[in-house]
RNA sequence: GGGCAGGUUCCAGAGCGGCCAAAUGGGGCGGACUGUAAAUCCGCUGUCUACGACUUCAUAGGUUCGAAUCCUAUCCUGCCCA
């Protein structure tokens, strides 16, 4: 199965250029992903751009991967509704920095290697080029007419919010770099989510046009949930490959709770099974959905591809005394290391051990500790049946958390919905 | 620079002098049911020293017993014209 064949089975293929195929097979081919720098770290949104350049490695292909210190100046604004916020230069050189350690990991750079991964900053070619010389040299090649064809752009000018010039130039800027990598590194190919077809299309024409090369491009559909809402959410947020940002815990928690229907695509995108495996597996779990083997094995494959396994092994163990039956009973009989251990995967608040032994009512305590935002929210949601203590419904705003709900004389479970906090006396 | 439209709580979007912490929808959060799924149903969704008080409807002033609603100035946004 080539490279195509194995991203189309997957799902992972939305628009091809007519010859990418062909290109594919007649050679190494030296190919390119761009990163946006918005944050310090990535999401799980970049994750599938991640893969496809895993794949791609794997196919025997050489992956670029550029992470864009000039295009993030700029802003993409392809679907977008409104003007993007500007990042100051500083912010922008921690986030690309950020954001190239971080692809350090899944790729393989071993320079012994033909195929070996590079990364490249856009802003190395930028930031020696003029405007002027820009807008000779290479806006003279594409007309504005072409550039407002695009639906990504049309959009925004028919819209309320209209678009500055500055975004309006980011597919030239974009389109730019695939000539500049196609000159310099024979990248012939570039990838990326399907919203951003209209910018790669423009990259190779530039190629076209001003290198008279060939070119091509792919994208893979953009990742949605059945039910219509944003993936990569939780209800704290952005799910990010970044440990300190969201514990392989709540990764791992991410991921097991996709919805049947959403796991069997996921399951193909997300991990490296092979075809047969991944097929056996659905018909497994058709048979018996409650046994969520999907969602148990797609967390399991996508948390230790981004965390290892040894991260892995804790959230399942977190997991199995969380959400067990009697996880209260455990709880209070678990050794303290091993509580520990369990605890380090949840966020923590310390509170002075004077403060329970005088007594903290728990609306207090929820709000303080963060587990709730304010005090009003900590009250409705206690009086709404929604917060636990120690894995056992608090009954009223009354209550008070005394030395009697302590773990091992030393912390308290604090829950709401999914989501635990830790208090530690200290 | 000129003309027009507009800035309301996370978003969209009502309200146009008291009944407004502000309709409705979306989103979010929680509960029930289940399989830590989906669908469905229910509740919550400004803050607090909490049957009451306080701060909010771009900003600053003003009119009024009383303003998100009226007036004035300022700032911002979009559209059209130069």
């Amino acid at each position: 199965m080539n490279l195509i064949e194995e991203l189309r089975w997957r799902g992972m293929l939305q628009d091809m250029m007519p010859g990418t195929e062909e290109q594919l097979q007649k050679e190494m081919t030296t190919a390119y992903i761009g990163f946006d720098p918005t944050a310090e770290s990535l999401h799980i949104g970049s994750l599938v751009p991640i893969l496809l350049l895993v794949h791609l490695q794997k196919a025997g292909h050489k992956p670029l991967a550029l992470v864009g210190g000039a295009t993030g100046m700029v802003g993409d604004p392809s679907f977008k509704a409104e003007e993007r916020k500007m990042l100051d230069l500083d912010t922008l050189q921690k986030n690309v920095n950020g954001i190239k350690a971080q692809l350090e990991r899944f790729l393989d750079f071993d320079p012994a290697k033909p195929n070996a991964a590079e990364m490249v900053n856009n802003f190395d070619w930028f930031q020696h080029i003029s405007f002027l010389d820009f807008i000779r040299d290479t806006g003279k090649h594409i007309t504005v007419n072409y550039m407002m064809a695009k639906d990504s752009v049309k959009k925004r000018i028919e819209g309320e919010n209209g678009m500055s010039f500055t975004e309006f130039t980011y597919q030239l800027i974009q389109g730019y770099d695939f000539y500049h990598l196609y000159t310099a590194k024979n990248c012939k190919l570039q990838m990326g989510g399907s919203d951003q077809w209209g910018n790669i299309v423009t990259g190779t024409e530039l190629v076209r046009r001003k290198a008279r090369g060939e070119a091509f491009a792919f994208t893979c559909p953009l990742i949605k949930k059945a039910d219509g809402t944003k993936f990569g959410k939780t209800e704290s947020g952005t799910v990010w490959l970044d440990p300190k940002r969201t514990s392989p815990y709540a990764f791992y928690q991410f991921w097991f709770r996709t919805s049947d229907e959403d796991a069997e695509s996921y399951i193909k995108i997300f991990t490296f099974m092979e075809q047969q495996e991944i097929e056996d597996l659905i018909t497994e779990h058709r048979k018996d959905a409650g046994q969520r083997l999907l969602q148990k094995r797609l967390a399991k494959e996508v948390t230790t591809f981004i965390h290892g396994e040894e991260s892995y092994n804790f959230a399942v163990e977190a997991s199995s005394v969380l959400f067990n039956k009697d996880t209260a009973a455990i709880l209070s009989s678990l050794s303290e290391e091993d509580l520990m251990d369990l605890l380090n995967n949840i966020p923590k608040y310390e509170i002075s051990r004077a403060d329970i032994e005088a007594g903290k009512d728990i609306v207090s305590l929820a709000a303080e500790s963060g587990l709730l935002p304010s005090k009003s929210e900590a009250r409705k949601m206690v009086q709404g049946g929604g917060v636990s203590v120690n894995k056992v419904k608090v009954p009223g705003i009354d209550m008070v958390v005394n030395t009697e709900s302590l773990l091992r004389d030393k912390y308290i479970l604090l829950q709401k919905g999914k989501t635990y906090i830790v208090v530690q006396t200290v």
